[in-house]
DNA sequence: GCGACAG
DNA sequence: ATCTTGTCGC
């Protein structure tokens, strides 16, 4: 049994996340050749963890599926508690080192700004975003345009990705990323959904 | 106090 | 996230 956390515990783990928050910064642009998708998938109280490695114009060329008891139940605001240990455990599994990691879920679009993108950076000090398909915190401007921005408490943390014909999903700087940075990686992605998210998505699912 | 609320 | 069959539409 996910037994649940005592009022401290919480506590404990936002004082942690507010903490982590300030180690932000946006960092410089980097040469994509290589992305790591983490996603993960749960099974009563099992929880598997995929990581996999993309080659840009080349496609998947590692994986890596790490299994694990559930140890937090999911709080929203507090997913790193739940999901972080298994997903570093399943990166730390690769042997290839990739140029930016896409994380399931937000990053800085978060109300204490340090969602689980920007732990996952923070404590592997790699470039990464986050990307969701649902809102946190925040609100689209501008919403009837393709590429749309976030914004929480008047400044931009994102943005939200709306395809023609296609299912919403939204982008923010996880660590050593800015939103140019988002911005940059959105037109590199050709506005779709990560490739290498999906594969996490189905390689977690299907190891469950 | 009430409602919202990534996966 | 997960539980779940058929069904609507391109
Ligand atoms: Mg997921």
């Amino acid at each position: 049994m996910i037994l649940e956390p005592t009022p401290d515990q919480i506590i404990f783990y936002q004082i942690i996340q507010t903490a982590l928050a300030k180690l932000y910064r946006a960092g410089k642009e980097p040469n994509i050749k290589k992305v790591c998708g983490l996603d993960v998938a749960y099974r009563n109280e099992t929880a598997t963890a995929a990581a996999v490695i993309l080659q840009i114009g080349k496609g998947v060329v590692e994986k890596s599926i790490v299994k694990g008891r559930s140890q937090f139940p999911y709080i929203p605001t507090l997913l790193y508690a739940r999901e972080a240990p298994l997903l570093l455990a399943a990166y730390k599994n690769l042997k290839t080192t990739p140029d930016l990691i896409v994380v399931d879920g937000h990053g800085i679009a978060h109300p204490r700004k340090a969602g689980l993108a920007t732990i996952i950076g923070i404590l592997l000090d790699k470039p990464t975003i986050g990307v969701a398909k649902r809102l946190l915190v925040g609100e689209v401007k501008e919403s009837n345009k393709v590429l749309a921005r976030i914004f929480y408490k008047s400044r931009c943390v994102g943005y939200r990705v709306k395809p023609e014909g296609s299912k919403a999903f939204y982008i923010s700087p996880g660590y050593k990323i800015g939103l140019n940075g988002v911005k940059r990686i959105i037109q590199l992605l050709g506005l779709r959904y990560p490739v290498v998210l999906k594969e996490a998505d189905r390689i977690a699912r299907c190891w469950s």
